[in-house]
DNA sequence: GGTGAACTGAACTGGACGGTTCAGTATAGT
DNA sequence: ACTATACTGAACCGTCCAGTTCAGTTCACC
């Protein structure tokens, strides 16, 4: 028990033992994850979780004290891990119309992906039993979307390209326009109309904001 | 046995018979809708339901066979319930722009009720498990409301006082920029934010469309 | 070769829950 | 008074599940 033991314990755990705990663990989120948003909160079993990662229910435990914990952190990767990928140029250089055009159909792919809309149920629903991870699901996901969209409306707006005066509103509203019809059919399990692409969805839109907007 | 026992049995089995049985169905399906909207599917208990409802779980199951059948009554009956107050006059004689101003705000304050939310959470947590369930929803209420308008912005269209081509995608989008970000913020718990009203919110959005869409 | 941490597999605890059963009570119609 | 029906209350069954425990195994490190 000298201190150099303390203190390597205490900084790595000693590199390849650390590196097989992580892996072990990163295993189970993976895991996990697929599990609860397959049979959401309430469905998921932690047997069927252990099953899952090719784990003990003993090291379930070990790595995530309980199943809320593991729970939240399912949410809280998931969560920037979507978010992430969002890196549509939004360059005031460009094109407005071709700029929103291709931001709006990355979004809208986004939110469609079918595990975009499993976590969204997932959260929705136990967001009354933990509010903060309403909160934290919120600002990591429609949040920052609007966010970098009301500072590049608000650009286009100091360079009288536009006439947004509450960019902020424009942005939030906009959002709504383009992902909430969508969005809700895809949460109700309800087949997207055939007939219109999303690509002429989202040019409307598009034009609409434009429109609405003109400097 | 007699043939007008039986008949009186089918028809209505006794009038005042059938009261006494109808008033504890519905004091049962009132009860357990309160139960299902506060814990949600998985975390209502029948045992909750028969002691809100002031009965017992034998008459619970005699009146809704299981569950599942119990829940579906809750939805069916929520959704039309919901849905039916929304009726705002929507007539082409009166202004454009005040009438969808009444329209909107009347909307948006029956999706952010506390019970809409909770039936949201409910119908779409379900929704992958019951999907006829989703349809329903989805058939009472956001499409219902969308078809209404989309019919008074054909006809606003028609009269030359809009320019809406595609009236059905427009309003769905239209309802969109009202709703989703405001039920976004609702379903996750978090706290509109304090400053602006709704009302102007709405007011922006009424302007925008007439804007976009100008004749 | 020995040490110790991570892991396995399986059994087990304790509680909850859906659904059933049943003996008994209240009430409305005859 | 008699009967059919609606309901109660409580016990009960089978199952499922979160979380624990433990004896034994693997493996990196000294």
């Amino acid at each position: 028990m000298s201190q150099g033991t303390t203190q390597a314990r205490e900084r790595r755990e000693s590199p390849s033992r650390y590196r097989r705990g992580a892996a072990k663990r990163s295993a189970i989120l993976a895991a996990a994850t697929g599990v609860f948003l397959d049979a959401g909160y309430g469905g998921a079993t932690m047997d069927a979780v252990a099953r899952a990662a090719g784990a003990s229910k003993a090291t379930v435990y070990s790595h995530f004290g309980s199943k809320e914990a593991l729970f939240e952190a399912i949410i809280r990767e998931l969560c920037t891990a979507l978010t992430e990928p969002l890196r549509v140029a939004l360059e005031r250089s460009a094109d407005p119309r071709e700029t929103l055009r291709a931001f709006a159909r990355e979004y809208v792919g986004l939110v469609l992906r079918p595990t975009s809309l499993a976590l969204h149920r997932l959260v929705v629903a136990e967001a009354p039993r933990q509010p903060e991870l309403g909160a934290l699901a919120f600002a990591a996901g429609g949040e920052a979307v609007v966010g970098r969209l009301r500072d590049y409306l608000a650009a286009l707006t100091r360079d009288g390209r536009l006439a947004a005066c509450e960019p902020a509103r424009v942005a939030e509203q906009f959002v709504g326009s383009i992902t909430g019809y969508l969005q809700i059919r895809g949460l109700l399990g309800v087949a997207q109309p055939p007939g219109c692409g999303v690509d002429a969805w989202i040019d409307d839109a598009v034009d609409a904001l434009l429109r609405a907007y003109a400097a």
